[in-house]
DNA sequence: GTGGACAGGTGGTCTGACCACGTACCAGCA
DNA sequence: TGCTGGTACGTGGTCAGACCACCTGTCCAC
């Protein structure tokens, strides 16, 4: 199936053009989600280049989440989930450092989470439920423990995003996570602002679950509100995203 | 400063330490954009590994956007720009071929551009006023030549979005742009179309201007709509995304 | 002062080797 | 029969050293 590359006319770099007529593949559905690629070697002698092209271009793919390499066992095609996408926008983020990141980003999170908790009150199916359900079980089940609970706390949303049935949103919130999770920690560490957080996430899941969008708007609302003010209480004293002094 | 790297505790790949290890400066600014990287035969040396697993190194840093590998002269810091952030956004939306792509797409444009216009209409200044009358002036200039036009359409919605003083902002219309932009393309061969739209950014401008976030998100709201409608009609007999027999 | 030859440095590619690890197979045991 | 353990093989990870094309700065001839 035309094995060979085409490498004379384009001045890309070899490695990249193999990546790209791999990810062609991939895209042409030629490739699936758990297919195996043939080994290094395998590819360099079919492809009639070195291993360490092969390497490259099977880091490329690797960097954009397309394959995943597994060590002593193969190279793999791998399911796209929206973190990946989300990365590097989080590192785009962590770039730009101003004084008032932590108000800008909350600012998009209000915009962002609003609008989902609207659409998931309109769209969300019992599955979605479920998962909601489950994510909030967790929290109660740790609300003892931050780390755990923020884990919990995150799927939440991640759910909740995921009943807008709307790929991009989860992308947005995923990208931008980092940040409040980060304050969020430390927030969670008073006593009591993880029983405040679980009634808001409880308050939330009976809105959608009515199929109730302004209501779960409005309840979101408080919600990130409440959030944003402990998280800017908690890193009062700790810049966010860098050492200070 | 610690040349050597701490290989015994992680059971991260080794090209994968290296490559965070440099990200780390980049994000805590002891590398900036501009500057140059040592050569790969430097760094090898320096770090005590071979020259094998540096470029792997660099090959993932560039993936990521954050250096600049150039043949033959050297590799650079580089400015990370939102069109970084889009490219794996639209890979993932290209993997998930959805009929509602477009919608889903316009859904979030829906978001962000009204809040966007509400909150610039809070903010603006008088210099943000006057890049946006400078993108609609040249948008006039250019209407009949639908690819100049777009360029100047794109343009205005960054300044509005700049305009917010909040930079995500603008990295998250960016990241979705090149969507709604290869529709707007077909759309914009449409006569009228570009009188219509232009029309619309009038609005938007001077309701912006008189500082009046309802009106202008009820503006935004107008042109976002039209805009989705035309786009659709446009791309009726063509996906995007992915070529159709 | 300008233009071109030249040298040195850079990334791109190749080769061939060794290692650690995962898998599958098969012999030996219970 | 069924489990267990070892072993051989294939895999990706790393290494060393080599050659190429290309860019850049230098320096000499004009």
């Amino acid at each position: 199936m035309g094995d060979k590359l085409d490498l004379c006319l384009s001045h890309d770099k070899l490695y990249k053009q193999v990546a790209d007529q791999i990810e062609g593949l991939v895209v042409g559905e030629s490739l699936c989600p758990g297919d195996r690629l043939p080994s290094e070697r395998q590819l360099a002698e079919q492809l009639g280049i070195s291993r360490t092209v092969v390497r490259e271009a099977i880091r490329l793919l690797s960097m954009r989440g397309l394959v995943e390499v597994k060590p002593g066992c193969g190279t793999y095609i791998r399911e796209l989930s929206p973190k990946d996408a989300a990365a590097p926008l989080a590192l785009l983020l962590k770039l730009r450092q101003c004084p008032d990141l932590l108000d800008h980003v909350y600012e998009v999170r209000h915009m962002v989470e609003l609008e989902v908790a609207g659409l998931a009150a309109e769209r969300a199916t019992n599955e979605d439920h479920a998962l909601m359900e489950v994510a909030i079980e967790e929290m109660a089940a740790h609300i003892d423990d931050p780390e755990e609970f923020i884990t919990h706390d995150l799927a939440f949303h991640s759910a909740l995003a995921a009943a807008t049935h709307n790929d991009l949103f989860g992308v947005l919130l995923n990208a931008i996570s980092s940040f409040w999770s980060e304050a969020a920690l430390l927030a969670y560490q008073v006593p009591g602002a993880a029983e405040d957080s679980l009634n808001y996430h409880r308050d939330i899941l009976r809105h959608v679950k009515a199929r109730d969008p302004e209501e779960a708007r409005r309840a979101m609302c408080e919600h990130v509100r409440y959030s944003q003010e402990q998280a800017q209480a908690a890193s009062a004293g700790t810049v966010i995203g860098q050492g200070e002094e």
